[in-house]
DNA sequence: TGTACATCAGTGAACGCGCGTTCACTGATGTAC
DNA sequence: TGTACATCAGTGAACGCGCGTTCACTGATGTAC
């Protein structure tokens, strides 16, 4: 079976993000050395470091999204609908800091619109079923994409973790902003 | 009057770091370009570029506590002080968008303890004066600082401007984060 | 089946550049007599 | 007041390094006859 130099290239730049938390730090030779192969092999598959590395960081938002979509995929009440949402993405970012420190840094962010309205639409699902008391589901929906930003980012960087309590942060932040009713938190 | 070249290559080094958007990226001759001298005159001031670096995070730091406690001191009202304490940090965050991100970026955050706990206190008091639901304040303030941090992060990178109800977002985060009673956001 | 050849992914050497850091230096400032 | 000298902040040249990118190349693979 013949390499996939373009895959291995990716992963390589993919490990070299995260491990740099950064993008803009990653050369195009240390791809290379990480992939095994010399500089020049790299311009084979990507005209550009700049375009390789706009494919990693494209590249972790498709996981980002599909993480979100398999976490909440079959949950039937709203409001557990949306927690579940929020707590994938908070766990699928805190999961690879340095991947998701360079998502949001510098570059521009794909396809970001698409992603939100599924945020949106949970928020809706839960004032429709008269679980939340929002009265504007897109602006409440940008608080919570918002504050769950703020906690993988602040995270994303520190030493100590954030304790076990982290699940209960994102419920906080997630249901007091999207004004679900009834919630104990 | 002698030049403060001292001085010059903190402003100078503050400029890069704003202009750059990351401390990482900005490099000892550039700094001295900017200063306009050459580039072993740092070494006169700085034993290392890491060690100029540190003092532009922790004078960003001072500046961004002294912008919040003159926009707090004098406010009598507790919510009203949360709340302007909260405007302010936001304000003077997007004010310099590359100098915040470069604040929070892998460098170490020297003093947060104590400006937090004047955030915890400020949460305190609504709760005092009957004016927060929270049981918590210490734990609801961490909530409040990740909400904020994350409009501000969200928006340090980005060309299109948060719109004109930003100060809505920051009194609808701080409030409900807060659990402040009688809030109208 | 065997041979000549085209294709093409990856190599190694080379380029010019900006970097951090060192070193001996210069030239202005201040002090001692 | 005038002169000799010490101090010391900043300079310019130089070093070795990793970088992005180019170029002619090599050697394996697949095709044509």
């Amino acid at each position: 079976m013949p390499r996939d130099l373009r895959s291995d290239l990716l992963a390589a730049a993919g490990a070299l993000v995260e491990r740099t938390g950064s993008a803009d730090a990653v050369s195009l030779r240390a791809v290379a050395r990480e992939a095994g192969v010399s500089a020049p092999a790299v311009y084979g598959h990507f005209t550009d470091l700049g375009v390789l590395l706009d494919a990693v960081v494209e590249q972790a938002f498709t996981a980002l999204v599909a993480a979100v979509r398999a976490a909440t995929e079959g949950v039937a009440d709203p409001v557990e609908r949306l927690l579940a949402g929020c707590r994938a993405y908070v766990r699928c970012g805190l999961s690879a800091p340095g991947r998701y420190r360079a998502m949001f840094g510098s570059r521009q962010v794909p396809a970001g619109d698409a992603a939100f309205d599924t945020l949106v639409d949970a928020v809706d699902a839960c004032v429709r079923a008269g679980r939340s008391a929002s009265r504007d589901p897109r602006a409440d929906a940008l608080l919570v994409w918002t504050a769950l930003h703020g906690l993988v980012t602040l995270w994303a960087g520190w030493t100590d973790a954030p304790g076990p309590d982290l699940e209960a942060q994102v419920a906080a932040l997630a249901s007091r902003l999207a004004l679900v009713t009834d919630a104990s938190a």
